[in-house]
RNA sequence: GCGGACGUGCCGGAGCGGCCAAACGGGACAGGCUUAGGACCUGUUGGCUUAGUGCCUGCGCAGGUUCGAACCCUGCCGUCCGCACCA
């Protein structure tokens, strides 16, 4: 049925949305990646984006909803390469990805043999994955889709970017990046092993320089503030370390170390080696201390960690106060290496930071505490040196033995001392891994510093503050986001635009760039009103130039000058105006840093203010049986799947059912069962409904079903408008169909069939938007014409919703409620059933509590005000019944009907109470009865007596 | 570390100062319908309470503000997400 309906909408090509008179709704979601097959993590944000679309086009926008795909970046490249190198693993993955597709085996492997050109891994996978997003039954323009590699969109983006450079937006400078010497070539997450599960971090070291003759013995350290703290120097007694010329300067350093200078802009030229040995008992002048301190042996010293040589600051650092503790409790050690026990037994640990309760000596309290008494204890120093750091570097201040900086916090004279190191050129910096690692294919993984790195500068002038301005004219739902965009608006600086890899579209100006897969996806949606039309008008590259885009998108330019005729440029010009900017943006929440604040910096830069975008929605992530997605755990579900196994209608009822659109939906395969079960209802009762129909007047008994119809058709309108989903989706799924079923149990088979010809129309044009297939096919199964897709959302009729029918059968379900509760507790079977309906001054009391609630909530108040009244008569029972009204506000109810209609109202629902207790049921005014319990009786609460 | 969000019944999840023992959905239990199963219908599903439509306890934990708090404030515990050159 699903293919049935898809088919014939993309026939009579009813989602096809032209500029024309009416009133315009461009929507969009981020365009996908391609990765093999879609799953329903993709298929959220579509299916919401959808539902919203569909409800917009039925209630009478024209509504544009395309979508195109990105395939810039590395990963397609990767995939390419990965064939090309016959990886095994790799080829298997595609060749089952294919075989989803293709039966014949040959094809698969002529197929994926095929994917060494990364453009063929795009031809074969596009197609597929605009069919698997139409088995949702998506209402989208299909013939506006692209992809990021087009001819189109390349231009697009090097328009963009030309605009960029013309506004001083670009940069370039250096930049750290993850390094790969083997491969010669950047890596990221992806490409270095369990990059995903334990992500490989930049971390800065400053490297310290100790004259040392006409030498310089270098050390790093995380740490700069403790450099006040330093009593010696360790050197790996069994490193050789390297001599080089840096620059006018020969230091010495691990030989590991050179090569990642080197790597890092450095100028190194090695000229010698030295033995770590032959350093130890010799002296170096420490930095900041301005005195000679001792170079001693540690074999902890790791050559391919910073320089292999560490500066010594036992007051703060674990690792070095068992070090030299080691070294002062050993004569033979000392022996060993020639070293004077004498001296080294001298050394202290100078006091340098006071941190919150662990004194002035925190390593050495810290080893004493947590008993370290061995530099062997490797786990345990290396979380008392975490801790250390923690609690000294975010509480602490420097001590007055830390010269100009003492009475500094940590932090800041972090910040200061490194840069006296860097100015006063008794520093530098090296880049290092946060843990080692290993490329893909083994090969280490290194920090380089690429010089001349493309950049947008987020900082340069006035960039930031329209950002902000178009934020602030935007709307974004949640309105909770906002904070966090205008947080991440604030950290934002320079962010890397530009790689030496991957697919994409080069700098115009310096092809040898390819520019970054998050910097191109920023206005492509400006391409989605054009990309058919300069198709349609056979346009070239040549013609796709500056002022093309000036003038189409901007309506600025020299039009003459790209070789297009004035008057396709107008028509361009028209459509793009019709359409641009657009109106809504629904996007994932975890876009909002990157992707979505890059979209606003790009729109503020390039367009003018009426240009900017609109508004942004989140929706939240998807879990499958409660995990996140990934191919180890085989948790993904395909689309492909979804369809078989559930049809686009269960898809799209259990997703925007199941949870609020912010929220994180949960796949469960019992739940989404259970949906496509409730579906199945939900059809069978409409078929019931169009089987068994007839016009005519609709009984008096009806009012409250009519009143609940037309109520929910304004809520579920209210809920659609703000796209919550998740409630209007219970409204049309669940409520109403309650209340049908509830509404129509007492009808006669004649009263039925004229409810079933109101709602009928009614109910279907509800569900339209959620459950397209199935609202389609039961239109035209009740003789309906045309697509409901395309039929006018219905309007709520306030005047028959009747909040008094309503609360009388509350009223009668509250009185069943309530005998059902008695008949337990006395635990009889009722043989007579007794209402009391209270007094009428009863009435008038809650009445007038009532009024004065809204005015008060204080008892004395209230009792005084009613004490004021002719119910002063009645003072005594007004101090029993006021109290315990008010102690529980929930009592009094919603309208106060009065004695005669409280009891008329009973009368109606006699009988069928009668019926449901299987008893006689008298109903008494409480004021005409001698009987104790009528007193008890309240407005809304009749007595009960059961016989 | 920085920034953000969340914690409600057997479960998923509403509620965002009074109408809350808590919407809606699911599960479980009991009964009806049925040859049986499914579907469907009815009732029950925190504790106490056998003349009663009530009372008590309860919305991560501990306090506080208020006539009144799941909802506001403070602290604590726990869970999750983002932190850039990666799509």
């Amino acid at each position: 049925m699903d293919r049935k309906w898809q088919e014939a909408w993309t026939k009579a090509r009813i989602f096809e949305a032209n500029a024309n008179e009416q009133e315009k709704f461009f929507i969009t979601i981020p365009y996908p990646y391609i990765s093999g097959s879609l799953h329903i993590g993709h298929a959220r944000v579509v299916t919401e984006a959808d539902v919203y679309a569909r409800f917009l086009r039925m209630k009478g926008k024209n509504v544009l909803f395309p979508i195109a795909f990105h395939i810039s970046g590395t990963p397609v490249l990767g995939i390419s390469l990965a064939i090309k190198n016959k990886d095994p693993q790799k080829i298997d993955l595609y060749k089952e990805y294919v075989r989803t597709y293709v039966k014949n085996e040959e094809e698969v492997e002529r197929i994926v043999a095929s994917f060494e050109d990364p453009q063929k891994i795009v031809d074969f996978f596009i197609p597929k994955m605009k069919d698997e997003f139409s088995t949702l039954g998506l209402s989208v323009d299909w013939r506006r889709s692209f992809t990021s590699g087009d001819i189109e969109h390349q231009k697009l983006v090097e328009w963009q970017f030309r605009k960029y450079r013309k506004s001083g937006y670009l940069v370039q400078g250096k930049y750290p990046v993850l390094y790969s010497v083997a491969l010669a070539n950047a890596v990221g997450e992806d490409d270095i092993i369990d990059g995903d599960l334990d992500p490989v971090e930049k971390q800065e070291f400053v490297l310290v320089k100790f004259p040392f003759g006409d030498q310089m013995l270098v050390a790093a350290t995380l740490r700069p503030e403790t450099l006040f703290g330093q009593t010696n120097v360790w050197v790996n007694p069994d490193v050789t370390y390297s001599v080089a010329q840096v620059g006018k300067e020969r230091w010495i350093a691990s030989e590991e170390c050179f090569d990642k200078l080197i790597l890092q802009e450095y100028n190194v030229t090695k000229t010698g080696t030295v033995k770590g040995r032959d350093l130890l008992g010799k002296y170096c002048t420490a930095p900041f201390l301005e005195k000679e301190i001792i170079i001693l042996p540690s074999k902890h010293c790791d050559p391919d960690r910073g320089t292999g040589i560490v500066t010594s600051v036992p007051s703060d650092a674990p690792f070095d106060w068992m070090s030299l503790k080691t070294l002062q409790d050993s004569e033979d050690l000392c022996t060993e290496y020639h070293l004077d026990h004498k001296e080294i037994r001298k050394i202290q640990p100078i006091p340098i930071i006071t941190s919150k309760g662990y004194g002035d000596l925190p390593a050495v309290t810290l080893c004493q505490k947590q008993g370290i008494t061995s530099v062997l204890q490797k786990k345990e120093l290396t979380e008392a040196t975490q801790e250390i750091y923690k609690v000294g570097f975010h509480t602490g201040v420097m001590k007055e033995t830390c010269g100009q900086y003492s009475g500094m916090a940590t932090t800041k004279a972090r910040d200061e001392m490194k840069a006296a190191l860097l100015t006063g050129k008794k520093g530098a910096i090296i880049f290092e891994t946060s843990r080692p690692a290993k490329a893909r294919d083994g090969s280490k993984v290194v920090i380089a510093v690429i010089d001349k790195q493309w950049f947008l500068d987020f900082t340069v002038g006035k960039w930031k503050e329209h950002a902000r301005e178009a934020l602030k004219k935007m709307e974004v739902v949640p309105e909770k986001y906002r904070k966090q965009f205008e947080d991440t608006f604030l950290w934002l600086d320079k962010r890397p635009c530009a790689r030496r890899r991957g697919l994409g579209t080069k700098l115009p100006f310096d092809p040898r760039w390819v520019i970054e897969s998050l910097s191109d996806s920023t206005i492509y949606m400006a391409l989605y009103p054009l990309c058919h039309l300069i198709r349609q008008y056979k346009l070239q590259e040549k013609h796709l130039t500056e002022d093309f885009f000036d003038y189409v998108l901007l309506g600025e330019g020299k039009a003459d000058q790209c070789g297009v005729p004035r008057k396709v440029l107008d028509a361009l010009h028209k459509e793009f105006s019709y359409w641009y900017p657009f109106d809504h943006r629904h996007t994932f929440a975890a876009h909002l840093s990157n992707h979505l604040s890059f979209m606003i910096f790009a729109h503020v830069a390039i367009f003018s203010k009426h240009q900017w975008p609109k508004k942004v929605t989140f929706h939240g992530m998807v879990l499958s049986e409660g995990e996140k997605m990934s191919k180890s755990k085989g948790n993904v579900v395909t689309l492909l799947e979804v369809n078989e196994r559930y049809g686009a209608d269960t898809f799209r009822a259990f997703m925007c059912n199941s949870t609020s659109v912010e929220s994180t939906c949960n796949w469960e395969t019992a739940e989404v069962e259970k949906m496509k079960n409730h579906l199945g209802t939900l059809c069978r009762i409409l078929e019931s409904c169009i089987a068994h129909r007839a016009t005519g007047p609709l009984p008096k008994s009806t009012l409250s079903l009519i009143s609940r119809v037309e109520r929910i058709t304004a809520q579920a309108t209210e809920k659609l408008a703000a796209m919550e989903l998740r409630d209007y989706a219970t409204l049309v799924l669940f409520e109403l169909m309650n209340w049908y079923k509830k509404g129509t149990r007492k009808l006669t088979r004649e009263d039925l069939a004229r409810v079933n010809e109101y709602i009928l129309t009614r109910w279907l044009l509800l569900l339209a938007p959620l459950t397209p297939h199935l609202a389609e096919e039961l239109w035209q199964k009740a003789g309906k014409k045309g697509f409901i897709s395309i039929a006018a959302w219905p309007h709520a009729d306030i005047s028959k919703i009747n909040a008094i029918a309503e609360y009388k059968e509350e009223f009668i379900e509250n009185i069943e409620n309530d005998i059902r509760t008695v008949c337990r507790l006395v635990n009889v079977q009722p043989k007579e059933i007794t209402l009391f309906v209270a007094d009428h001054w009863k009435s008038e009391l809650v009445s007038l509590v009532k009024d004065l609630l809204k005015e008060t909530h204080d008892q004395k108040t209230i009792f005084n005000a009613v004490m004021k009244t002719d119910l002063r008569k009645r003072g005594e029972d007004v101090t029993k019944i006021l109290p315990a009204l008010l102690k529980d506000v929930g009592k009094i109810p919603t309208f106060v009907l009065g004695q005669e209609d409280e009891q008329a109202t009973l009368h109606d629902a006699c009988a069928d109470l009668e019926q449901t207790f299987g008893c006689n049921i008298k109903i008494m005014m409480a004021d005409k009865t001698t009987e104790q319990k009528a007193r008890a009786a309240l407005p809304g609460k009749p007595a009960i007596l059961v016989r």
